[in-house]
RNA sequence: GGUCCCGUCGUCCAGAGGCCUAGGACGCCGGCCUUUCAAGCCGGAAACGCCGGUUCGAAUCCGGUCGGGACUGCCA
């Protein structure tokens, strides 16, 4: 059997994580068996749809790497997979329901429903006691399915083995809203089997709504594909992934400077591993190896703390000239203008530098910013703390000096000329680089020192020091 | 309330009866390196929810219990 699976967003929102997340293990399993993957849009609610999320959750699977087969933009054989054009579909599948026998109208408003509701529960009855019916009695009003009152509705889940469900737990459910369109239920359901989708891997929270599914397909004259139910993310708290969390919309992450390779690794192993030690791996690797039934029971805590530790280890791990262009954009939008030739250069020369004590993208442009721009505000604290005014005041006359006084001008001679200070000052090497690392760069943490006024350049590296040590007074 | 799912370090993943004095990763703590911050290296604290049962032997099987979660919409 050729392995078809869907990813199904709705496009009511930014593409979530989770979804994200159920995305990449549908694209994986169809790699891993060479099967197909396909993107449809579940628009079925009218109402919250818009072509922005629509547009927005398919440049996320884009950027993600998750390129499809068939489906939205791409086509395929079967029609459009955007359920909004196959609003007659659904329809007329559920009026042939009806006149088969398992569907029937219902034009009964909710307040009579949970009348009803009370009245069984009351009674010490199943709530839907007094809901159900299988004849029929209506001409409008919403179309429920009918569900068979006999055998327990049971499947294998692949990731959560057998389940079985009692039938009287199961209620007749609306298929078609009294407006003419399909509940999700419906539209997922008749896709699934229009598109001959094999295995449907989606959230846990879909699993109660699994049998309702199943029971679909079979009145339809269909069988059921094989279900996977993943488990849900959550914040590292254990609550509902929310804003508190961080993002939860994965085009966040993207503005906030992830690497798609490192989301994608990062929401790999949230549920799955390959073999229990590898935490990093390539995509390649993930495709070899994936299968849903390795996927782990247990909810996942989404950890933005650990995805910046793999987004480090991602960008350690690329080319330093491939590093600077992506952060080339980040810098020049922090300058307001674009980076000059020269200037390019000069961020070239330290971004190897760089590179290395860098997690997020944007905090590489801030390490570099004091070489493009001057700045009025130093970590004058951390100046007192180690030591007088006067200390400062002599390290940097003294250091004006050496700086000055530099025939050839690179970091070796930059190093070997500030290397002879401390022992000048009588002071420790601490002492006499970190005043120099703020006045050049106004900061305390900065690029090592000599490479960073070398790139600098001499004239620039005079400036700044002279104006710290204005600013000392 | 009802139905269903889940339960190994704070977090993610490994473990499918003896290889477990429970392994890897993030984070945390300490050390080395060092001009700062990182990176790197070394070391450390840290978990099988609980109670029974099966077995020579259980994190692994069974039952119960407790805890967490999802669903219970003319939303998906």
């Amino acid at each position: 059997m050729t392995v078809r699976v869907r990813m199904a967003p709705s496009p009511t929102g930014f593409l979530h994580v989770g979804t994200a997340r159920a995305a990449l293990y549908n694209w994986l399993y169809a790699r891993h068996n060479g099967g197909t993957f396909i993107v449809r849009i579940d628009d079925t609610d009218l109402e919250r749809s818009t072509k922005e999320y629509e547009d927005e959750i398919l440049g996320s699977f884009r950027w993600l790497g998750l390129e499809w087969d068939e489906g939205i933009e791409v086509g395929g054989p079967h029609g459009s997979y955007r359920q909004s054009d196959r609003m007659g579909r659904y329809a007329e599948l559920a009026g042939g329901l009806v006149e088969s026998g398992h569907a029937y109208y219902d034009d009964r408003s909710a307040e009579e429903l949970e009348t009803l509701r009370q009245r069984a529960q009351a009674e010490g009855k199943h709530p839907g006691h007094y809901i159900r019916r299988s004849e029929r009695k209506a001409d409008g009003g919403v179309i429920r399915l009918s569900i068979p009152q006999d055998d327990p509705v049971e499947f294998n889940d692949l990731i959560r083995g057998n389940l079985s469900f009692a039938p009287v737990d199961i209620d007749d459910f609306v298929i078609l809203r009294s407006n003419g369109t399909p509940t999700y239920h419906l539209a997922s359901t008749v896709d699934d089997l229009d598109y001959q989708i094999t295995h449907v891997a989606r959230g846990e929270d879909l699993l109660p709504s699994t049998p309702k599914h199943i029971l679909l397909t079979r009145a339809l004259g269909g069988s059921e594909p094989v279900y996977a139910h993943l488990p849900l993310l959550f914040g590292t708290d254990g609550k509902k992934l929310s804003k508190r969390h961080g993002a939860t919309a994965l085009a966040e992450y993207r503005e906030q400077g992830f690497l798609p390779a490192a989301m994608f690794n990062y929401l790999a192993i949230l549920g799955w591993s390959p073999d229990g030690e590898t935490t990093i791996f390539s995509r390649e690797e993930a495709v070899e190896k994936f299968d849903l039934v390795n996927v782990s029971k247990n909810p996942a805590a989404f950890d933005p703390e650990k995805l910046a530790w793999m987004n480090g280890e991602y960008i350690r791990a690329m080319d330093t000239t491939v590093f600077a262009q992506l952060v080339r954009p980040f810098v020049e939008a922090e300058l307001g203008r674009e980076l000059e030739s020269d200037e390019w250069e000069t961020f070239g020369e330290i971004a190897p530098l760089v590179q290395e004590r860098t997690r997020l993208l944007p905090e590489a442009g801030n390490q570099v910013m004091f070489l493009f721009e001057d700045f009025d505000s130093y970590d004058e604290p951390s100046w007192d703390k180690v030591m007088t005014k006067d200390g400062v005041a002599a390290v940097l006359e003294q250091g004006r000096q050496v700086i000055e006084g530099l025939g050839s001008w690179n970091a070796e001679s930059v190093e070997t000329a500030l290397r002879a200070m401390p022992e000048k000052l009588g002071i420790g090497a601490g002492k006499t680089f970190q005043p120099l690392r703020v006045a050049v760069t106004g900061s305390s943490v900065s690029p090592p020192l000599f490479e960073s006024i070398a790139a600098l350049g001499q004239g620039k590296t005079l400036e700044r020091i002279d104006r710290a040590r204005a600013k000392l007074g």
